[in-house]
DNA sequence: GAAATCATGCAAATTACGAAACAAGCTGAT
DNA sequence: ATCAGCTTGTTTCGTAATTTGCATGATTTC
């Protein structure tokens, strides 16, 4: 019942862009040392976080990653769920199917319910927020 | 960013005890045909709800599970704890420690109140209720 | 001692984590 | 243009931890 290391990393990773400006491009080097990231895992959660379309990223000589767009439109559940997919509390909140009661089961509610805020709090929290207040 | 099957296979053991009565003394593996659960499987969880103090089994024929309190004074947080160990959303909400940023982190408030609405929410859902409602 | 029942140790499968090697693209100097 | 050097993208691999499940052992009642 976590996050994984990597959407912690790229929590933070986001963090950073976003404290030095939409602008600025950073080289993925300067991100891993600053925030005491493995080099080559950061890599990797960057691609993904391109994929998601949160970073985009140039390659080459005066490459690196910036933001895609203002950090005050990155919300904490948009980085996390790019990394590690879909928060599911159970696995029957996104897919009752997979249970054998389905829908039938009073607990399911309470998964949901519990899902429902959480998405809630992590999508009302911005970076832009997260750097400045 | 789940419970484990195990957490889910005990809240399950848990009802079933819930519907049955308290003081209605329940084998194992009439529990695990009932709800779906490989049965030397759902053992090793009983017995880790009975080292948490959920449940109180007895060994031997005539032998069985019982719940140790009313199903209305144990929470989801109790059986879910029980099995998975503490819900922490992220290692830093339990031990600011193990981030090189400890406090000054503003993504640590938001895990921590984040980790409190859990908290609560399964925190006043109780068994009582959840048979029952 | 036999049957029923919980307890515990062992093995397979999955996932997380990190490292390394290689490929590809951009820039600027020559 | 071409080449060299910097930077990200992709793939592969290995290790370690966790999760899940099974088989066997230990305990109690009759």
């Amino acid at each position: 019942m976590q996050i994984t290391k990597q959407a912690d990393y790229a929590v933070r990773a986001v963090m950073y862009l976003s404290a030095h400006g939409r602008r600025h491009r950073m080289a993925t080097n300067k991100i891993a040392m600053d925030q005491k990231i493995p080099l080559s895992f950061l890599a990797k959660i960057i691609s993904q976080l391109s994929i998601a379309g949160v970073v985009h990223t140039m390659r080459g000589a005066k490459g690196g990653v910036t933001l895609s767009r203002p950090a005050s439109e990155i919300s904490l559940l948009d980085v996390v769920e790019a990394i590690d997919g879909p928060i599911t509390l159970n696995e029957c909140v996104l897919d009752a199917s997979v249970c054998p009661f389905g829908e039938n089961c009073k607990v399911h509610e309470v998964w949901c319910e519990a899902h429902t805020d959480l998405m809630n709090k992590l999508g009302a929290t911005d970076f832009q927020t997260l750097v400045s207040g």
